[in-house]
DNA sequence: TGTAAGTGAATGAACGTTCACTCTCATCAT
DNA sequence: ATGATGAGAGTGAACGTTCATTCACTTACA
């Protein structure tokens, strides 16, 4: 990322950035592992094996089994940041949300990435310590995702009948859920889900008639006045 | 679910509804441990401990650990049916899949269903033999829905411009989804949730004045007039 | 008394992690 | 030039646990 240059940062790099490197390869095979068989039935054995590498110098690099999935998480974290900066930027969070949506499945389309972002929600809601890694991931894509819809309603993109923090995570359940079932159905092809998907996004965010008239309970109107109930767990 | 009565099947049940009953023990005990701790870190004894019973006695009902994993898909899919053939006594296809939905998320209202429920998909998703036990529940459960949705396409319920196969696999992935989000999204109950989601599959699927054009493209014209391309998975 | 139900210690394999060890190579007094 | 030095890179056998499964055994009932 940073520093380009070969001979400009003189000293206490040279080293560095060997190790850095090494670290990625070592990232690099457990993703490949945990994805191929999960976090518990990978064993470092195997992602030694597939880093090339002995399971004492592994260590060298990573404390635990656990540092590694940690790593992971701030990963994916620093990747999914460049998604929400495009998001903020468009115009309208519709059509924004729905870039972001295409640029995420396309990511998705390895065999791999797939199976270990299903295996960390599956690992996130049984064990604390994996979901305190990957909590802040997934409160930031919250985040984003609502502030663009809030900033939509203010604008007259976005219906704002809408119950804003619950429809974010209905959207983030939506992209979970696909990419997962991409994997079984064969016939969900990029061409097929991205334009389903854009039409279900379309007629789901935007404003409406008032002909439809289910939505407007105490519940989303109270969400649309002031700051909603909760917009972001962890309390009652 | 069959027989019923007490004294109506003469011989060789009585000695068979025992045996039933220990099995259901030890499936219940299964699920329990498989949300709680996973397919692959639940241990045979943590089974054995929580339906309290040896190790010894376990392996007289079930063949391995497999065994038990393949029961409880069994299970599940017999529960599922229930679901599926209300949907097809409802009048209007659209509402009855709104129906369901409610049903569905009630029943993973639990703590461990929807653990359990997650950790099926992960663990499908890289191991073919726990995925060819589920095939089999997840392609009942689109040949049901998507059948309910051509017959609202036929009746003018529901929107005929629509790919039926990747729209069914939309709301099954949003389904997943949001049972899964639940467990970390606290705020997510089960009012708000239900009234987002009835918003979302009314405006989703319901014929449109044919104003968002974004629609019909070759790929979904070629679903609404024959059988569409791959009805179900497993080929090209 | 025989058959089914139930026990729990034993088995070998595999797990995450550690540790005593070798190898590589830049440094520097000689 | 040379060879001693020592720190970091890398090795792989070994550790104590835990795993799924088995089996010789006891108990309960018909």
């Amino acid at each position: 990322m940073g520093q380009g240059g070969k001979d400009d940062a003189p000293a206490s790099t040279a080293s560095t950035d060997a190790r850095e490197a090494q670290q990625q390869r070592i990232l690099a095979a457990a993703m490949a592992c945990f994805a191929r068989s999960g976090f518990h039935k990978a064993s470092m054995q195997d992602i030694c094996a597939e880093a090339g590498m002995s399971a004492g110098n592994l260590y060298r690099y990573f404390r635990s089994k656990e540092a590694i999935i940690a790593a992971i998480a701030e990963a994916e974290r620093v990747r999914n940041a460049a998604l929400f900066e495009r998001l903020q930027r468009a115009e309208d969070p519709v059509r924004g949300l729905i870039e972001l949506a295409r640029c995420y499945l396309r990511e998705m389309n390895s065999r791999d990435a797939p199976m270990l972002c299903t295996e960390i929600i599956a690992e996130a809601l049984r064990n604390p310590e994996i979901r305190t890694m990957f909590e802040r991931n997934i409160n930031e894509a919250h985040a984003a995702c609502a502030h663009a819809l809030r900033q939509g309603i203010a604008q007259g993109h976005v219906d704002p009948n809408l119950d804003v923090d619950v429809a974010v995570r209905m959207l983030m359940a939506l992209g979970d859920g696909i990419v997962a079932h991409r994997v079984i159905a064969d016939f969900m092809t990029d061409d097929r889900t991205e334009a389903v998907l854009e039409v279900m996004l379309e007629r789901f965010l935007r404003p409406h008639a008032a002909s439809t008239v289910v939505l407007a309970d105490t519940l989303s109107s109270q969400a649309a006045s002031s700051r909603p109930a909760a917009p972001l767990p962890t309390s009652a």
